[in-house]
DNA sequence: TGGGCGCACCTTTTT
DNA sequence: GGTGCGCCCA
């Protein structure tokens, strides 16, 4: 049919064949999410049902764009498709099911924090001291015991170092105590449907008939329990269809197995098999320099990786005296390339090795005035004061959540100190009587002050006043009027410093997210979806394609994007390969396998850095060069090395003349088609630096729900920035630029 | 009970 | 270079 002549024949193949199990491994650039999109417009246009279709993707974005694709190929049905990330798609489907489980569908989603708190909180009560066993290494064991379905039983039957022996006391604890919450971590987000289906095969039976049809992206990603879950779907009609690469498998490390990939063909005996082995990203040199990193692994499938595309240039290997210098230099090739290139700054990405590294890059960006965005780093939603304020709500939903109980039973002071908190919990352990039972009536406490009750009942009352409320209210009156009540706002405002004024304005943006969920999902808008949206948003989920500036992100991130230009930063012996002492060799392996997915970014030209001074926890540090540059042929590259004496005074005038050559670039640029900056304005580098670039107070703007506005006011930075817009149908709007999903029209 | 101050430890990478 | 935790004092 006419739809797949768009494909070349081995792609066409792979989205054509509709019935029993199909694994694709698609190499690098390989076209393989064209091939998911038409795969599923295919079926589709072969009359089955969006609804007996359910594509799961790493991140929600993927989904979206997905969908995105999918649509404009076929229409509106799109919608219909059930696209979503693993842990998305099954909070969806426990929240209809998990009452059998002992659940109730307010069900809270623990995120990495509030595990680690309870963890803590176990720990403390168990007398563990934590400067012993590192309670971050303990929730990482028993996460890695979930995600490879080790009961708790199990794993204390194996424990055997001494560690693990205490990891085998606080494991089984941990489970019920989130239980007793009504939680549910991550992990159990997949390990509870998992359990669901073996218990009751009816509900298995159901989903089975219900997605008839499957589809799975980035399958060498997938755990234990990812893979038990999607092979227990697809077992009645085994139409499933995987697409992975082995060479970009980068999650082990949370437990992902590229066994799932490579066992395909013996679980499916029935397998057709398609190799995408045709990149139409890169140019030559850069998958010959991808393919000559990644050969010096031995796990691997054998495959051969080509392209049609011309030679391009040569990878630049660029030598910094420090990380200053390092950032300097990438800001100093954007610019050149700028003007040079004709290129835009949305052509261009910066990748690194671990989130710590984005703070030299971001200063010297800032410094050579050149806009950027920073996909992930310290997300919005895990901020002091927003978790604060979202655990209210979270406990309105579901009372017995009592991580957020504690995190908020004095917050803000109300006189429950760790004393009479303790007294409760106490309490409440003894008589088998919920914490949250327990402040409502801490008149059976008997070892509390009359004080101490009164301040206890009163908070017991506030909760439960909102709980009846609820159901009158929608969700952002409901936060605002809790935000009110509590005078958080106010005591921000009071502090008057820097710092309080932040969480002052991220209190004010988190009520604009939440007024906006509200407006944009009318009947859906739920205080659990909300919070369930707000648990499983990934940062790159928060990428807007339309922004006209660089981007900064880590590796990992950087999966499954593409950009002309990529440069890869501090490929350094330590960082990258990241290791503390010696690099274990499984690690290293998958070191590699990030490397591969870092180089296979880039379409037309690739920069790799490195500095030979950096500093890191705040030390001096010597660092080696990277193996990784040299298991690249030399032949491949143009090194390049910037030298400068280290004194002081010369790295101030290495920064002047940087922003010297920035100024001198601006008179080109201005001449040159960047609307995305007005060189001539006296730029506030801390302002502006993530916003919207295009967005500017008195510009024209379009919003799905709220239709053309003008732009009165801009505030707040990266993640939080928001915007004040004057629609003509609503009036004013406080928006968070980040959701708001603003089309620029002009001025 | 609460807040302020100083110290240790830290960092992979993410749903 | 930051954050979280523990200790000490008001």
């Amino acid at each position: 049919m006419s739809l797949l002549n768009q494909l070349n024949p081995v792609q066409r193949s792979a989205a054509s064949v509709i019935e029993g199990p199909v694994m694709i491994v698609a190499g690098a650039g390989s076209g393989k999410t064209r091939v998911l999109t038409f795969r599923i417009a295919h079926l589709l246009a072969s009359g089955i049902s969006p609804h007996e279709i359910l594509a799961l993707t790493f991140t929600n974005k993927a989904a979206k764009e997905m969908k995105g694709r999918i649509e404009r190929l076929i229409g509106h049905q799109a919608h219909q498709v059930w696209a979503g990330t693993f842990h998305g798609i099954f909070a969806r489907i426990l929240r209809q099911e998990c009452e059998p489980l002992g659940y109730s569908r307010s069900f809270t989603i623990y995120d990495t924090d509030d595990s680690l708190g309870v963890i803590k909180n176990i720990m403390n009560g168990m007398n563990i001291s934590q400067q012993q066993f590192n309670p971050r290494a303990v929730m990482s064991r028993i996460s890695g015991a979930k995600n490879q379905m080790v009961s708790p039983a199990e794993y204390a039957n194996v424990a055997k170092e001494f560690f693990e022996v205490k990891v085998a006391e606080i494991y089984p604890e941990y489970v019920q105590k989130l239980r007793k919450c009504n939680a549910m971590d991550f992990d159990d987000l997949l390990l509870n449907p998992i359990e669901l289906f073996k218990k009751h095969e009816r509900v298995l039976e159901k989903y089975q008939y219900r997605f008839k049809y499957l589809l799975v992206d980035e399958y060498q990603d997938t755990n234990r329990a990812q893979y038990i879950l999607i092979n227990m779907i697809a077992q009645k009609f085994k139409n499933i269809c995987v697409v992975g690469d082995d060479a970009q498998s980068i999650y082990a490390f949370r437990g992902a197995d590229i066994k799932n990939i490579l066992d395909f063909e013996r679980d499916y005996p029935a397998a057709k098999v398609f190799r995408l082995e045709q990149n139409y990203r890169s140019t030559k040199t850069i998958l010959a320099a991808a393919d000559s990193v990644i050969k010096n692994n031995r796990n691997q499938i054998q495959k051969t990786l080509w392209t049609d595309n011309p030679n391009g240039e040569k990878i630049t290997v660029i030598e910094a005296e420090d990380d200053k210098a390092e950032g300097i230099q990438i800001a100093h090739r954007i610019q050149e390339n700028i003007t040079k290139e004709k290129l835009d700054l949305k052509h261009f990405a910066i990748l690194y090795r671990t989130n710590a590294q984005s703070r030299s890059i971001e200063d010297a960006m800032r410094r050579a005035g050149i806009p950027y965005v920073i996909i992930g780093g310290v997300a919005f939603y895990q901020r002091k004061e927003i978790k604060d304020v979202l655990a209210y709500l979270r406990l309105v939903v579901n009372p017995k959540d009592e991580e957020s109980l504690t995190r908020v039973i004095n917050y803000p002071a109300r006189g429950i100190g760790d004393t009479t908190l303790e007294k409760l919990i106490e309490h409440s352990a003894r008589t088998n009587i919920s914490l949250f039972e327990t402040v409502k009536n801490p008149g059976t406490v008997t070892t509390l002050s009359d004080r101490s009750k009164n301040s206890v009942m009163q908070f017991g009352a506030l909760i439960t006043k909102y709980v009846e409320l609820r159901s009158q209210m929608s969700v952002s009156e409901l936060a605002r009027a809790v935000v009110d009540e509590l005078g958080i706002l106010r005591l921000y405002k009071d502090e008057q410093t820097p710092e309080s004024l932040g969480r002052w304005e991220n209190v004010q943006e988190l009520l604009s997210a939440i007024t906006e969920f509200t407006d944009q999902n009318k009947e859906k808008a739920t205080l659990e979806n909300f919070l369930e949206e707000v648990a499983l948003v990934s940062a790159i989920d928060s990428m807007v394609d339309e922004k006209n500036a660089v981007t900064l992100m880590t590796l990992h991130a950087a999966k499954g994007l593409e950009f002309p230009v990529v440069f890869v930063a501090g490929v350094e012996e330590g960082l990258f390969p990241l290791y503390q002492i010696t690099p274990d060799p499984a690690e290293l392996e998958e070191e590699r396998r990030l490397c591969y997915v870092g180089i296979t970014r880039a379409m037309k030209k690739l920069y790799i850095t490195y500095a030979r001074i950096r500093y890191r926890y705040g030390d001096v540090t010597y660092p080696v060069v990277s193996r990784f540059i040299s298991e690249i042929s030399e032949t491949l590259l143009e090194r390049e090395s910037v030298r400068r004496p280290a004194n002081t005074a010369n790295v101030v005038s290495s920064l002047q003349s940087a922003r010297e050559r920035y100024h001198s670039s601006l008179q080109q640029k201005k001449r040159a088609k960047n609307d995305a900056f007005t060189p001539d304005e006296e730029v506030d580098y801390d302002k502006e630096s993530q916003d919207e670039i295009r967005l500017k107070v008195g510009v024209f703007v379009e919003h799905e729900v709220f239709g053309r506005g003008k732009v009165t006011n801009l505030s707040g930075r990266g993640e939080s920035a928001k915007a004040i817009v004057n629609f003509q149908s609503v009036g004013p709007k406080n928006l968070m630029i980040k959701f708001a999903r603003l089309r620029v029209l002009g001025a």
